[in-house]
DNA sequence: ATGCAAAGATGCACGCCGTGCAAAATTAAT
DNA sequence: ATTAATTTTGCACGGCGTGCATCTTTGCAT
């Protein structure tokens, strides 16, 4: 029972665990001491003696000084992508992505402390939000990438086709589109709800929120009751 | 034939009109070096010294050096907001956001030039594109206030309401979602439709593509025919 | 026009960020 | 144990970004 080299999980010889020993130590670092000082006056000397390593060696790890506070799991990206390729084929490209989301956002909750401390150090300082906004964009091409494999691997013959079907030019953009604009949506849902249920975090449990989200947009968002 | 003070135009006292000239300067100055030199080997010296201000008066109107790169157009974000408010009662949210930023995806289409060069730039260095991407983010929540403005003050009053219609305890929680996710959805579709146009220039007017995606939104993202 | 108050521009000093390079330390393999 | 490959570290250096005091420009009233 070898899991020999699985991207993400603790595989690997001693220098392969040393590094991500290393690179989770300063992130933890990074991410405690921001949400006890504030982020700003957090020096990249700070973040590396609590990790016990030398400045040079956090920047061989961070190209900069705010990815320490942003970058909080190096490969979920991938860890998800993986989920999307093991889906069972009787999902609908939709359903797939919500699946693989909603699995690993269960996933970080279990290290509820930590994203907590993170979700308060990037609400505090709107400038890493927006660079954790940002990384989490530049996931999506690449998620594009794992869906429109998907769909060419026929992960469902999709039943019905849009409404007002067009021309045989219409859908073959489409097809094009299609991977991209769901990849774009499906990460806009996570975002959304995120949002959403920080700002009234009493009502329900967030998963339900990402559920309906999902529905409203498969809904094709219909206009609101007066 | 007076526009008096139009949050984004040329109104305003002498100061005003210097400083959008001056901000205007500073980031048409970035992006032309950025796009001959490449933007890591501009400093903010030299984007100063084109647009002829000192190097602390660059870190006057831009917090960080990329900003220069990245904020190439200050107010685009109030004008959008305008848009929507002014929008025609009789138009569904959706259908007023799409109007909106087609306008202003149209006007930048003028300024082509100056776009394309920005285009290139973020392009050529992906640490850039994800701060742009982050910081069209940022705008959203304010997207996202106009909106809900819109709806309360009786933009229009929705025809039908969704298919499955359940509690009202879900319909209230759907009015409190509904305009994060517009704001959140149509940013996506402007980002989506200029990845894919990018992707392969030469077919279809940009703003096609841009109605095709708002249409696949609409129609609640159907599965592509195989 | 002239003087005055408010706001912006500038120079300067200072500390932190981020990188190239070479030497030292650690791990892997024979 | 020796050797090769990889990683860590120290050092130096230039660019970034800010607080502060000063000077210039603008807006306004007389």
């Amino acid at each position: 029972m070898h899991v020999v080299s699985e991207k993400g999980a603790a595989g690997g010889g001693l220098r392969e665990r040393k590094k991500r020993a290393t690179r989770a130590a300063l992130a933890e670092a990074a991410v405690r001491l921001a949400a006890e000082h504030g982020a700003e006056k957090v020096t990249a000397e700070a973040i590396s003696a609590a990790a016990g390593v030398s400045v040079r060696t956090f920047f061989n790890y961070f190209d900069t000084r705010d990815d320490a506070f942003v970058v909080i799991d190096a490969d979920a990206g991938a860890r998800m992508r993986q989920a999307v390729l093991d889906a069972p084929a009787a999902l609908s490209p939709l359903e797939a992505l919500r699946d693989a989301m909603a699995a690993e956002l269960a996933e970080a909750e279990q290290q509820h402390e930590l994203w907590q401390l993170h979700a308060r150090v990037l609400h505090a300082s709107p400038h890493l939000l927006v660079r954790s906004l940002g990384a989490h964009l530049a996931d999506e091409t690449e998620l594009a990438e794992v869906i429109a494999a998907r769909i060419r691997s026929g992960g469902r013959p999709a039943s019905v086709s849009a409404p007002g079907a067009g021309s045989d030019e219409e859908r073959r953009r489409a097809l094009d589109l299609y991977p991209r604009l769901l990849a774009a949506v499906a990460g806009t849902a996570v975002r959304t709800s995120v949002e959403h249920w920080c700002a009234r975090q009493e009502e329900a449990a967030f998963l339900d929120v990402f559920r309906e989200v999902f529905a409203l947009l498969a809904a094709g968002l219909p206009a609101p009751p007066a």
